[in-house]
RNA sequence: GCGCCAGUAGCUCAGCUGGAUAGAGUGACUGGCUACGAACCAGUAGGUCGGGGGUUCGAGUCCCUCCUGGCGCACCA
């Protein structure tokens, strides 16, 4: 089950398929000398060009050494249309065959929409692939910056995504837990802890350890509720105290934020899960049984270099902890044997594409799929302000934390500002435009047409239209340009997602929906509702219908909201 | 040095497995409300697709090379 755009791509393939072996038949082609080239049936540019164009013609002139407008008139000729959608077929510029569908096809669509309603969009094109999107896993020793804002929204969106187009996803935030961090976090509240008592200069703060405020907020929220307590603890009992009483602030306190973000995870998974289960050792000693290992200078080092890598890596330190990277393998050998996901998506910065090949190798080394493990690295985010980089909050003299954009611009804003542009690309974040509620702004442009149609209905009804079942002929009525463009662009949604989670790339939709907006505007501009005749009239008014449900289904996915005034 | 990502209009970016005259938004200029919401629409202007080779009916897209920018090459995560 493809959408409306796909299953014409689909069926028109096979009409031409069909014409080949017709022409072929009756001689009207030679024999192609060797194989046939494969062609492309795609949408035009521009709609005089037609609604689908083939290259065919033009690919094939070789194996037949025949011109490719000669085999477009023969392939013309025995094209059948009769019983389709398809109206008319011509050729065109160097030999492509443009085909233009009947005016059925354009009231099929707005019917469809308006038949599927919520769920038009959604397709099979998964088959149900069981698929884990893993995203943000923010580090909890502090509070979440504008990387994770971008990563939520991107893995959020891509989720959805993949949903609507018939994978069975699962949203997952790693709890980084457990390791060095930890160690750094403990030892930073510790030295918070103890200036406190003693004054900052007699207590060093340890040089690589977290400088942010908020370690210090922590260990204030401490003494608070428990005092001096600690001070004469040994250190380590000391440290483990700050850590129980701080970690879980932490994660709560990025739940809190995150689900205001409109961002819910199935899984919060903690790292110390794989460590206390012995998963982490157990998959060293898999490696190790495979031969895939061997010890130097106190160490278990894995030998990358034999899946890809440029250099072997640490597994086991000379200490006896193990690695983050021997973690890692552990939980992705977790993700794909223990919890059977088909497919692993991590969303990743950019700076971490190192560890990618890497990753994928280990893979491969204990036996799983490498290549069904996909990593979306997204590049960075530069918020500006008044045209000026903003590096730092003025309030807390750190980094800009999700918390505090979320209380200066909507959610709506933020969510769509952060999946505008591909995972890729690098982003940068006006806070001015993003906060501005004027026709500037693009998330109120796509709102507006939502709120414009809520009102053109609401107005209707106010003046008695009743709206009826629109028929098949009510529909044909629609003719206008404008009206067909619109009506394409409904008919794209479906394979529009099915792009989007092709290509790992959600950003699509939030163009998407500016596009669809811009095409309901000029509909609006150019096509009243409110017209003498009943029957383009209640066409018109289903038109509306089907464009708003298509506008709630894909603000939907983006986790946008769509009001019915602003 | 090696590797990954990027370079398209003044600015921010699209451009699907190579397709027809390279598109939007924004900024600049001009026009459109006694008509369902002007947070809208229409028009004008703006380009050596980083440079140079190559592949072919056809290259922004693929290959080679060079230039520029970002990032990575820990017993950190």
């Amino acid at each position: 089950m493809l959408g409306p755009i796909g299953q014409a791509i689909e069926e028109l393939r096979g009409l031409i398929a069909a014409a080949l072996d017709a022409a072929a038949k009756d001689g009207a082609l030679p024999a192609p000398v060797g194989e046939l080239p494969t062609f492309l049936v795609e949408i035009p540019a521009d709609a005089s060009h037609g609604d689908f164009a083939t290259n065919v013609a033009m690919a094939t002139a070789k194996a037949f050494r025949r011109s490719p407008k000669a085999i477009a008139e023969a392939l013309i000729a025995h094209l059948s249309l009769d019983g389709t959608d398809f109206a008319r077929a011509e050729i065109a510029g160097p030999g492509f065959l443009n085909v233009f569908v009947s005016r059925q096809w354009y009231a099929n669509v707005v019917a469809q929409v308006l038949r599927e309603g919520p769920s038009f969009g959604r397709t099979d094109f998964g088959r149900g692939e069981r698929v884990m999107v893993e995203f943000v896993s923010a580090n909890p020793t502090g509070p979440m910056h504008m990387g994770n804002a971008r990563g939520g929204v991107l893995g959020d969106s891509l989720a959805a995504a993949l949903d609507a187009a018939g994978y069975c996803v699962s949203r997952e935030f790693y709890i980084n837990d457990a390791g060095n961090q930890i160690e750094k976090f403990g030892l930073s509240l510790e030295a918070r802890y103890l200036q406190h008592y003693e004054g900052e200069a007699a207590v060093a703060f340890p040089e690589d350890g977290y400088h942010g405020a908020d370690i210090a907020d922590r260990a204030q929220e401490y003494i608070a509720l428990e005092g001096d307590r600690l001070r004469t603890l040994p250190s380590a009992q000391r440290r483990q105290a700050l850590i129980d009483f701080a970690l879980p602030r932490n994660i709560e306190k990025m739940q809190h934020d995150l689900q205001r973000y409109r961002i819910q995870f199935d899984t919060w998974f903690r790292e110390s899960t794989l460590h206390q289960s012995g998963a982490v050792t157990a998959v060293v000693e898999q490696l190790s049984a495979r031969g895939m290992t061997y010890e130097k200078d106190g160490a278990v080092w894995y030998r990358a270099t034999a899946f890809g890598g440029d250099k072997d890596e640490v597994l086991v330190r000379a200490n006896g902890f193990p690695t983050y990277f021997a973690a890692d393998i552990a939980y992705h050998v977790n993700k794909f044997s223990v919890r059977g996901f088909q497919r692993v998506i991590n969303i990743w910065g950019a700076d971490h594409h190192g560890h990618v090949a890497r990753l994928k190798g280990a893979m491969e080394a204990v036996g799983l799929p490498g290549g069904k493990l996909d990593v979306v690295l997204m590049q960075l985010v530069r918020l500006t302000r008044g045209g000026e980089l903003v590096r730092m909050s003025k309030r807390t003299g750190n980094a800009v934390t999700l918390s505090d954009l979320l209380d200066e611009v909507p959610i709506d804003a933020a969510r769509f500002f952060f999946n505008l542009r591909e995972p890729g690309s690098p982003l940068d974040f006006d806070l001015d435009l993003a906060v501005e509620q004027s026709s500037q702004n693009p998330v109120y442009y796509v709102q507006y047409a939502h709120a414009r149609i809520c009102s053109i209905l609401k107005n209707m009804a106010a003046e008695g239209v009743q709206l009826r079942a629109v028929t098949a002929d009510d529909l044909s009525t629609l003719t206008a340009s404008v009206e067909d463009a619109l009506i394409r662009v409904l008919a794209s949604f479906p394979d529009e997602i099915i792009m989007a989670a092709k290509h790992y790339d959600p950003a699509r939709l939030t163009r998407y929906a500016i596009e669809l907006a811009t095409r309901f505007h000029r509909f609006y501009t150019d096509c009243r509702c409110k017209v003498e005749d009943e029957s383009l009239m209640q066409a018109r008014l289903a038109l509306c219908l089907a464009t708003r449900q298509v506008l709630r289904n894909v603000l939907a996915l983006l986790g946008i909201d769509a009001p019915e005034t602003m």
